[in-house]
DNA sequence: AACTCACATTCAAACTATTTTATATGTCAT
DNA sequence: ATGACATATAAAATAGTTTGAATGTGAGTT
């Protein structure tokens, strides 16, 4: 059982937050909202997820996603796009790991938040 | 200067996370990418950034996004059918807060990584 | 070289999301 | 009740994303 139930603590989001504070998040939001819509896609999501535990191959990916060649490729060249995952080439077979530490930052609240045991559903 | 750059620590995320976990993420994913969803769209995370910082009503919203009244309606429609917000009306003006933990979490690590002095742009 | 495997890219069709314009609803003041 | 204001909603217009099929490319194998 999660010990962690704060009930709407806003350790960094304050009623009293700056005008300076806040018109910085105004310049980052463009910023923000893309790696978050880079993450916020079912099957990219689920990539990141499985390369959170270690680099995977691309046809490990499809099997693990049980999704099609060029989707996962796709999704791949959208997330190396946004700088959140690198390949390396290894023979015939191509590894791609977590490059974002921004990315896997968000990754672990979310996963604690689906996955942590709350069950909130 | 932050001085928690720890290198690439995984807590929740492990490298031997057990298949069930993985199997939770999954079946977790499409709620998972749907909050996401809500929240990477610049519009509506700024404005639920600015209800971080307290109740606001929609012409405040409109006035602090520089956007019009449907566009922001229809913004916080989205986000009230996804649990984010609430409204409470007070004579002609409606009020909206913050009401989905979850949301609140994520957003305090964004903010922590787009404008808590990171600056890695 | 020719073949195959693993992966990437292209491009158009299908889909989804967002904005706009216009109109409707509820509240207050007169 | 009427008018003005605050907000919501609907429908149409636009923009952006995802998928699918086909094709392209590099690395190993024979």
């Amino acid at each position: 059982m999660p010990r962690d139930a704060k009930p709407s603590s806003l350790p960094v989001l304050r009623a009293d937050m700056p005008e300076a504070e806040m018109s910085a998040i105004a310049r980052n939001a463009c910023d923000a909202s893309n790696l978050l819509k880079a993450i916020s896609h079912e099957g990219r999501l689920m990539i990141l997820c499985h390369l959170a535990t270690g680099e995977k191959t691309v046809t490990e990916l499809e099997d693990l996603l049980s999704a099609r060649q060029a989707a996962v490729s796709q999704q791949l060249s959208r997330l190396r796009t946004e700088g959140l995952v690198a390949p390396r080439r290894d023979g015939k077979a191509i590894y791609y790991r977590l490059t974002d530490e921004r990315a896997i930052r968000i990754l672990e609240v979310v996963y604690d938040l689906f996955c942590g045991g709350h069950e909130h559903a």
